[in-house]
DNA sequence: ACTCACGGGACACCCCGTTATT
DNA sequence: AATAACGGGGTGTCCCGTGAGT
């Protein structure tokens, strides 16, 4: 989209969108899709209309452009988790703590991450932006939980039911967290579910 | 409310008033609370706006109600399903199993559900009228893990925290059932994901 | 419209009626004609829309049942301040003073003059009823100054401008005590009013 | 509010605002405030609802727009028209004469003038906007009074009630003439009251 | 004489996206 | 790249009046 016209006007072009992003994630989390308008998100951002939708085809594809977003960063930080875990349980633990910035993010991105999923439900374009790195995540910790089973850490288990188990519990704690953020430290109670589970799977040993 | 001005009178009046809250939970569930309209409610539910209004002072005030009716509804069939267990685990076991019917209501009670809770974030009216059952559903918890805990039956362990990990895991499960239906006997992961964690209580009979 | 249910009955639907008329006036004042609702009076006066439209045709047929009531309280006092006066000019003056119990009807009666007047100008109906009145009062004093020009007690003008200005200036005393009613004491002022006026037509005494 | 756009478009933008007012007036004359709808005022404009929002945040802010401007072309009037009279009486009725273009401007601005009175009782928004200028103009007539007063060409007097008097007399003149317009020359018979008030007062030379 | 339930039709306001312009 | 002006189409809410029923 964008032609070469000075360094300059790219910085301004991507500054401009920037603004837009940071207005929007605020506003969506907030009052929810439907609810914040996109006169809102520009009023916010400082920008006029025409230039969001210089920036953006229209409101839908701008939300999705965050959900991407999200989701990338969700990626990033899963992967660099992953590593550096002696054993599986560990590593599982150690993927739950992953939460945790979730959780401290005080700005409100436990709204976000709902809005996310409710327009999921109802919006095939979300949805299906979703159900991909949804089943990449699911995947993963299935493949994490049959080498444990494997190597004996673990009892033996339908791998994928437990990390089913596993991401609703992170799920359910984002959830109650978002409901009702200062009833409890999250992150710590998330670690804690997490703990629950791997214990309840571990080897007893005789 | 009502006077005595007839049977009959009585009866139209409360089917329409069912017409809509069925219009409205259809509406609510498949396009979300905002998107949902005033208008196509009643165009579903085959009335006039004139007696929308008769029945209901806002939207708002019509959410509310289905809210309530859900929480009331919920609140029965918990204290029924608290009943008639032998051990605290397979108490907590069967609690778990309630979310069976939930997940079975294939018409669309899942995105209703993620709808209420959408908006509890952002409406101070449905926060308040949902906070307080989930307290009281928390607080049952975890009693019933101190007699389990007490009784023996259990491993010592911050009860509060192991009830809202298994509200969490219930959530969770909900959560993911909406998303992605078909991928999973929902209702049945969810009674293994919490056997998972009663599991990793229970006392090790060395 | 009333046939004989006894006379209980009567009483019962006179006193629904004076309920009706005395809410609708203190909204009508309040609120202007459109913005007070038929829903609201009834509220107000404790009744039902049914009984509402069982004593009056419409919305518009009350206020003109006001109008009416209203035109033929001022005609009774009109017609009592007119005698006992000894010359034209104190019976001018003592008509003035009329205005005073309009004046001092705290509960808001001038901002009903108002919308009287306002209606009027629309609505043909309610010009057709206050017309009439009008031209009446304006001939009537037009004939008092004729009476006081050919007794020698005023000097020879045209009885019909005096007589416009005359209730010129009562209306726009009511006018200023309606938009501003603490500002001065209005009745007293606009004895005043009058007061010069009628100075200003009598025969300056050689 | 406007930055630097093209001239084509700053003139299309004050036409079409130009086009809502002249719209407005001519509706809030006919129909009063809250009969005339935004819808009819975008109809007769020519525009869509879109623009009307765009240039007025409500129909209330275009009505104290409406007034607002009413009021400064007032306030012009009478400044060029107390210069250039020779006497304080003259002076006086130049001033009534004022309601000339008032009554003669015979597309209907007098019910507008009405409708902003009705509105100034209840919405304190118009009331604010409409006191300070009448306060204005009332001490205006006042200080004129006093002059007159004490340079000998009036009879002593209080000078506030003498200009409530004569604005009460203006208003009731202008009342009478939007309700019954062909009735009389209501600007000549405004000048003619003003006369026999200030007659009143005038010294009598022996 | 009075009630409740209801229909049909506005009403003010807002919202997403486009266009003419620079 | 960005602006202001604008179009078309809802949105929740309210309102006047009717009719079945007691």
């Amino acid at each position: 989209v964008h032609k070469e016209h000075g360094v300059e006007m790219q910085q301004r072009s991507e500054e401009t969108r920037r603004k837009i992003t940071r207005a929007a994630l605020q506003r969506f989390s907030q009052y929810g899709y439907n609810a914040a308008s996109v006169a809102d998100i520009c009023a916010d951002a400082g920008i006029s209309k025409g230039a969001f939708y210089h920036h953006f085809a229209s409101k839908q594809a701008l939300f999705l452009d965050l959900l991407e977003a999200w989701l990338a960063e969700l990626d990033v930080q899963f992967t660099t988790a992953a590593h550096g875990a002696s054993t599986i349980s560990q590593g599982m633990i150690a993927m739950a703590s992953l939460t945790g910035p979730v959780f401290e993010a005080a700005d409100g991105r436990l709204p976000m991450f709902l809005e996310f999923w409710n327009q999921a439900l109802r919006d095939p374009d979300v949805w299906k932006a979703s159900i991909q790195p949804y089943h990449r995540y699911q995947k993963r910790f299935a493949e994490r939980i049959e080498q444990g089973i494997s190597n004996g850490e673990l009892q033996p288990a339908r791998s994928e039911s437990v990390a089913r188990a596993l991401i609703g519990l992170a799920l359910g704690m984002l959830l109650q967290a978002a409901f009702d953020p200062r009833a409890a430290n999250w992150a710590e109670e998330t670690r804690l579910g997490v703990q629950m589970i791997i214990q309840g799977l571990q080897r007893r040993k005789a």
